[in-house]
DNA sequence: CGCATGGCCCTTA
DNA sequence: TTAAGGGCCATGC
């Protein structure tokens, strides 16, 4: 089960760098620090390899990781480079990040929502689709709720087919906050939602988006329409936006 | 149209 | 090894 990382392990490692070479301690052990996040600061984990755990604030910071990684954990002088801005645009693009220990799947899984952009949002189900596992929504949900780096991978940018934003490894609370502040509108998509509405085309470029695409905010309303389906909007004569890619499949 | 309900698939205990 | 349950989804009133 798990190996709690002893004290004395720890003080012995530390011990060690004296005579070692320069740089051991840090491929065996983590280094910590807490920094400013969007909805508050944030305690963070990395290793040589890169960022490998973000936690909410600072309680229970340092148990929750040793159960979830069995490695010692030290505090460290500065934060990665690009870490504090990759915190605030949620885009973790110079950053290299620590995924060891997962399975391929959760990987693929946060790998694909690593990708989706400020201010836009995928279903659960877009995701499975894309990854090749198209029936394995649900397990979706579950390894989004494992992502140990939330923020930099956005798993807040995935929500339900149904319009709702779902739940959130912060709280479903800090996921409306997010959102909100990246510019999504949750009301308009709860109402498009309650409408049937969850593709939009424009009868111009004949592109049908994600309601959420920056493609599909530009479409003036004398030329948009609404489809509840992808198939309804094809037959209609739109093809899938390249950006947003509602066609998901691979 | 809102709600309940089976179904599905991956992980963990 | 197996079973239970989770950030869901598509149906059927």
């Amino acid at each position: 089960m798990t190996h709690n990382a002893s004290d004395p392990l720890l003080a012995g490692l530390a011990g060690l760098t004296v005579d070692a070479p320069a740089g051991l301690l840090d491929r065996v052990a983590a280094r910590w620090v807490r920094v400013p996040g969007p909805i508050g600061e944030v305690s963070v984990a990395f290793t040589d390899q890169g960022v490998a755990y973000v936690h909410e604030g600072d309680d229970g910071f340092a148990g929750a990781f040793r159960e979830r990684f069995a490695r010692p954990l030290l505090p460290a002088a500065r934060p990665p480079a690009g870490l504090v801005p990759a915190l605030r645009t949620g885009r973790a693009a110079t950053l290299t990040l620590d995924l060891r220990g997962l399975t391929p799947f959760q990987r693929d899984v946060l790998l694909a929502a690593r990708d989706i952009p400020r201010g836009e949002v995928r279903p659960y189900a877009w995701i499975a689709a894309r990854i090749g596992r198209p029936t394995a929504v649900r397990a979706v949900g579950s390894a989004l709720a494992g992502n140990p780096v939330p923020l930099l991978i956005p798993c807040h940018r995935v929500i339900r087919s149904d319009g709702a934003p779902g739940q959130y490894v912060f709280g479903a609370e800090a996921k409306e906050r997010l959102l909100t502040a990246e510019g999504v509108d949750l009301d308009r998509l709860r109402g498009l939602a309650h409408d049937r509405v969850f593709y939009l085309a424009s009868d111009t470029t004949g592109v049908v988006c994600f309601p959420t695409c920056h493609n599909a905010r530009r479409i003036t309303p004398a030329h948009r329409h609404g489809f509840r389906t992808l198939p309804q909007a094809r037959a209609a004569g739109y093809r899938p936006c390249r950006s947003c890619r509602p066609a998901a499949a691979a």
